[in-house]
DNA sequence: CAAGTGCTTCCAGTGGGTGGAAGGATGTGG
DNA sequence: CCACATCCTTCCACCCACTGGAAGCACTTG
């Protein structure tokens, strides 16, 4: 950029998204020298920066003087492909599941080797757990993730399984050979099952959304207490749901690849 | 801007803006000359600017070279207080109303002179309607819009009703007059009904979730087919529903004001 | 195979971007 | 009341990242 900078070799567009990096769920209201700081950027330049973004209400600011995530940048994100059309074809999928377990429902993709959380559904009777949309939690770990992982290509599988995973719980799954031997399962019985492996309490019943290649698009899951949980019964309706929305993406013509 | 630019005066950053300006639902899906064209920037510009964008994973470029909203500008926009304040806390108790109704349910908060959809359920047997979440409807010809409008200062109620009102049906009231009356009603009965004036053949029956200073914060909505509307029916639980939101919201502290 | 359409790359010239510094606003505690 | 800390806002002289016309490439069409 021009000017005295500090960072040569940095563009303006970068040092906007940078800004816009600050923000995540821990860090959803930021003071200017709080994004500043994090985004490794000078106070004047971020003050210039920020403003302009508020100017296009990407970011507000609130009447403490703080920052958060404005309504265009939201407007903006929702005529993304993964709203737009997984969700919006989803949804009523989701709703029938719903009813006919009243827990909570969540549907996923998959990201690098992150299972992103594209819509959750939970009524007053499902059990409070840590998802929301938008959310990144590990693929070994919880039941939409193995769903997805268990219908990737092998070699997906081994890089996958080549680096190191992370352990929320005791039970959670982490040696290949396990973990490969529930996949297996997995793909056999048609739904993934997950016991505390993410969350102690609660278990999940999750089944793969595929395309008409076989590729995985998305996964459906339901999210019940561990006492609770009876995967044989929650097992027909989380396939129903998922085959619907396989069905109906299908019907809708173009392809949901997402990632990648 | 540095450069030899046709613009002078234009910021880069705006420039970026402008580039994230020409998607809406019409256009989620652009090839580089149509950016390029929309945004009024030269073509190697937005080349440029689109790149960096793909880079940062906020634009996606699909397999034909056309370009869509990618999966961070979809995260960012999540961290908006409409999606993690209110939609997760009013979520559960749309829920509920869908299990009771199991019609289409919306939230919609005031940004301006528009309806902004912020949650949208349906399910199969819900009646197929135009709005979806991210959408702007106009305030005196929806349910959520008239639950809303009715509680707002007779300041904003005059302003709103001082310029011209679009028509989306023969059905839709215009008159200032007859439109005022309609608020009144709906602040004395509580809740606000539409016979056909967005959509012939869709009806709606809507209340607001006002704060503890009886501002309109957000409002409820369920929207059914015109032959099965009976009002009497549908506004308890839809009211039920509203004030579990406000209640909610109130004891999470914080204010939800996210409009201007 | 020429003409059309759309994308990508190149690079000389330059004006918008930069950020240290100064000043203002607010808070705190002695 | 002042000293000190923290945070935000404004200013401006310097200069480098940005600009966009043009040329080249890829692909389609008649």
């Amino acid at each position: 950029m021009a000017g005295r900078t500090s960072q040569p070799g940095q563009s303006v567009t970068s040092r906007v998204l940078a800004i816009l990096d600050t923000f995540d769920i821990a860090h959803s209201r930021q003071s200017l020298s709080e994004i500043s700081r994090r985004a490794g950027l000078p106070l004047a330049t971020t003050h210039r920066l920020v403003n302009e973004l508020v100017t296009w209400r990407g970011l507000r600011r609130c009447d403490d003087g703080h920052y958060e995530v404005g309504l265009r940048l939201w407007e903006v994100g929702l005529l993304g492909p993964l709203h737009i059309r997984l969700r919006e074809v989803a949804l009523p999928f989701l709703q029938t599941l719903y009813e006919a377990t009243r827990e909570n429902i969540h549907l996923a993709v998959r990201d690098g080797y992150d299972a992103l959380y594209v819509e959750k559904l939970s009524g007053h009777r499902s059990i409070p757990i840590i998802s929301r949309v938008g959310a990144r939690l590990p693929l070994h770990a919880t039941g939409v993730g193995k769903a997805l992982l268990a219908h990737e290509t092998p070699e997906f599988r081994r890089d996958y399984l080549a680096q190191p995973l992370t352990r929320p719980t005791r039970y959670t799954i982490v040696e290949p050979g396990r973990l490969l031997t529930d996949l297996e399962q997995t793909v056999h019985r048609g739904y993934a099952v997950t016991r505390e492996e993410m969350t102690l309490g609660s278990c999940s019943v999750a089944a793969p959304v595929l395309d008409r290649h076989g590729r995985p698009v998305a996964a459906v899951a339901v999210v019940v207490d561990s006492i609770r949980v009876e995967p044989t019964k929650l097992a027909p309706p989380v396939r129903l749901a998922a085959e619907g929305i396989a069905a109906r993406l299908d019907a809708t013509a173009s392809d949901v690849a997402v990632h990648g």
